[in-house]
DNA sequence: TCTTTTTTTTGACTACGCTCAAGTTTTGAT
DNA sequence: ATCAAAACTTGAGCGTAGTCAAAAAAAAGA
């Protein structure tokens, strides 16, 4: 029976990112604390920062798994889109509809993503980096097909691309500088002029 | 005399910024205390408080001017450049450099571009976005004059996706994700694939 | 089973950002 | 010059993220 620490570790783990989602979700990330975590997951103080290095890192590990979810769910419903321009949209704001359940949280989670301080933090961001541009892919090449999309552009790039531009914008966004409205016009004007280049 | 409280505000503000820098530059921002900020620049704890709400206000405070100066002398170093993109690109390089003199420091400022957290900073950073634009704006004008840029594209629209390519680049390589060569070779991939449009 | 070694857990503790009630200085009125 | 009100400064103290030496638990060896 040495599969023990195993299951013990597993089930800890398990324990501790429940709490956290709860209580973010609950109080918010920044009211939450390490050691309410702790408490509410049964574990000691130090336990929870054996499994995550910084709250930061649980802050991601938390929310991975709902992000992903939520990316590669939007894809379908944006494809139902007329052009390339509104699938790319409806896909964003698929996802951004996710992240509007708690803006101090999403701000919180998307303000980790080009600056991480992990190896494990790193490789979950990258995860969703790469799901999003998946997708973002898929919508360029079925726009390849309609024509909309000239055949030799680099899909990975243009994706890349794409994303910048929401991303730049969505800063601001979460923090309040400008409204949804605002967003969203900036947003579309920011792909329709990608799309036409210069 | 009624301007004694003036004078004496912005003798302790400047101690405090010039104290801070020193310190930001000498020990990096992490490593360097309020705490120390404040005795350096001979004052009490809570002083350095009323001058910046957070220490995140402080680094933003302290690295403006700096790096307001850097973009403006970027300028004229980049319209060297025989076209559009490798001006663009030696625009952002030496704006690169001045930030490759303390990385750690770099990542900390960048970190906060999108997210910020008072009024003050937010002014700060709005004030950096326009001067990057405006240079980037006044690059894509040159670009309409050669012929290289169409006259009908919106160049303050262009300009912020440019910017957004570049710091979608940049957060990988002050995290260390990506090195130098490959975040040349992206930023300027990036850069040619919005040239073109898709 | 008992002992030793290895791994994991733990919570008292530390360090630091930030607050706020009390103290000090400046100002303008008299 | 004197005083009261207003504005500014201060540092002891608070809350919390994160550490680490010691304790507990599990595994391996005898």
């Amino acid at each position: 029976m040495s599969g023990r620490r195993e299951a013990n570790k597993r089930d800890k783990h398990k324990r501790i990112i429940e709490a956290a989602h709860r209580l973010f979700r609950e109080k918010g990330f920044d009211k939450t604390t390490t050691n309410e975590i702790a408490a509410a997951a049964g574990v000691g103080t130090g336990t929870v920062f054996t499994y995550a290095p910084t709250k930061d890192d649980l802050l991601i590990q938390v929310f991975h798994k709902e992000v992903a979810f939520s990316i590669d769910s939007a894809l379908p419903e944006a494809m139902e889109q007329a052009s390339l321009i509104d699938r790319t949209i409806a896909f964003l704001d698929f996802f951004l509809a996710y992240f509007e359940q708690d803006i101090p949280l999403a701000r919180a989670l998307m303000r980790q993503l080009g600056y991480v301080q992990s190896e494990a933090q790193r490789d979950l961001v990258l995860d969703l980096f790469r799901r999003a541009s998946l997708c973002l892919v898929e919508i360029l090449e079925d726009g390849q097909k309609t024509g909309e999309v000239s055949a030799d552009v680099s899909l990975e790039t243009a994706a890349a691309t794409m994303f910048a531009i929401f991303h730049l914008n969505i800063g601001p966004y979460l923090s309040g500088m400008i409204n949804r409205k605002e967003f969203d016009a900036s947003l579309r004007e920011g792909l329709k002029a990608f799309k036409r280049g210069l």
